[in-house]
DNA sequence: TCGCGTCAAAAGATATATCATTTGAAAAAA
DNA sequence: TTTTTTCAAATGATATATCTTTTGACGCGA
């Protein structure tokens, strides 16, 4: 028996992770939660209790505490004035301040990247677009956006200088619990036209028509989208309001 | 005798703060290391270990621990392969990318944040430039710094909707070790000018001016300066090689 | 019925104990 | 002398125990 008698099951699942050896359980803790959320898999608004995720992964209460910490400075999570931690609710107003923040941040990534391009670069990454054709055509929507992630993140970091790339991550983290919803409705619609675009200024080294192509992707992918599900689930709290 | 016997006293010292009573312990050392962190008070590579600051402190190492995560996850302090904790060293190359990083977020959130900007608004942060004016005459260094971001938040945070502030904030914490060597160059130079643009530009609602002078205020002053004081002291550590 | 105070359970925060890794110096070997 | 090995101390990581705050149900009185 796993259970310790207490009887309180989480009200959710987390997809585990590969743990690899070397790595601490605060950071497997701190991967495979963050994982969760980039997917989409814990719906906003679920509390997540310290003893509870300890006693669901088998571990001790610290580690937990440390990787929720973590993912609270990043502004992932949301810490109440109760002190408990959930994962944060969205107004329609903050995702549009995260959707012209990506681009903002990424439209810069891309411009400071561009001089470190190389042949080799592009073709890794046209290998990322075409493995996300793949997850396409399978289903394989959580893949996708692994691969999506990976391909931009790829060029952005040709700049070993940035500083960007912890930046882009944390909103990326925090449009997360969307990403599940959005994807269905874009997958099959713009995203990967707009890679392509991508991959034609990058071969052509024209900066002007990168930061276009990039704010062009964000902007037709999770930016149309996303009004659409806010629109349609009526996600439009105030942003004052008290998150019960 | 404050000494626990094993005779290894830091070889720094963290300014204190004041400590609101609901703080929790773990917030108040996180806010004491960041202000510290801010304000330059400690030196790169100083490495900072859980036991040696909480005897310092005067509390277990669980608070410690998890201030140090926090601040870590924003990218204001760095660890190391071997886990050890460290104030980051920069590179002339990640100096300049902050800035850049610093002017593209800022220009974004003051442009997001003018059409809330009240006449009120304005006058506070005019109180504020006032306040800058006293400190640099007394020649009150942290202050000067602590006002001066005051006046910049001030600004950003006007826009209720923002989410861009703690993306702001973790750049002036990674620009903080700096700081004190920067504020003594720029002082009595650029800064308190270019507020008064900032001003001006805030009163005629001129979203294109605002960036603009925005923009100004942060190469005026720590993008100028930095660059003379990394040159200086010949920071051109090469970015991958191990530190320490 | 509707507050309102009481109190025990729940959950977070901190301290302490213990385990694991890393470091660095001393001893052994080349 | 130089390199390698060994091992204890230092330090980080995790588990456990204990303290504090918060929650929510229950009973009481208006």
């Amino acid at each position: 028996m796993t259970s310790t008698g207490n009887g309180t099951e989480p009200a959710f699942s987390i997809p585990d992770i590969p743990r690899h050896h070397h790595m601490t359980i605060h950071e497997y803790v701190y991967f495979r939660l963050r994982n969760a959320l980039m997917l989409g898999a814990v719906k906003p608004g679920t509390s997540l209790k310290i003893r509870a995720l300890a006693a669901y992964m088998g571990i001790s209460p610290t580690p937990i505490r440390e990787a929720l910490r973590r993912l609270s400075s990043e502004n992932a999570l949301e810490v109440l004035g109760n002190r408990r931690i959930i994962v944060p609710r969205i107004t329609a107003g903050k995702f549009e301040e995260l959707v012209l923040l990506r681009i903002c941040l990424e439209r810069l990534a891309a411009r400071r990247a561009l001089p470190y391009v190389s042949d080799i670069l592009i073709r890794d990454m046209s290998v990322l677009d075409d493995r996300m054709d793949e997850a396409v055509a399978r289903g394989q929507y959580d893949l996708l956006t692994v691969l999506n992630q990976s391909f931009h993140e790829r060029l952005y970091t040709a700049n070993h200088h940035q500083a960007v790339m912890p930046q882009i991550q944390s909103v990326w983290l925090q449009l997360g619990p969307f990403q599940r919803q959005l994807i269905r409705t874009v997958m099959d619609t713009y995203q990967i036209d707009r890679h392509k675009e991508i991959l034609s200024a990058l071969s052509a080294r024209d900066p002007q028509a990168l930061q276009t192509a990039i704010e062009a992707d964000i902007r037709d992918g999770i930016g149309q989208a996303g009004k659409k599900v806010l629109a349609d689930e009526g996600v439009v709290v105030p942003c004052t309001g008290k998150i019960s």
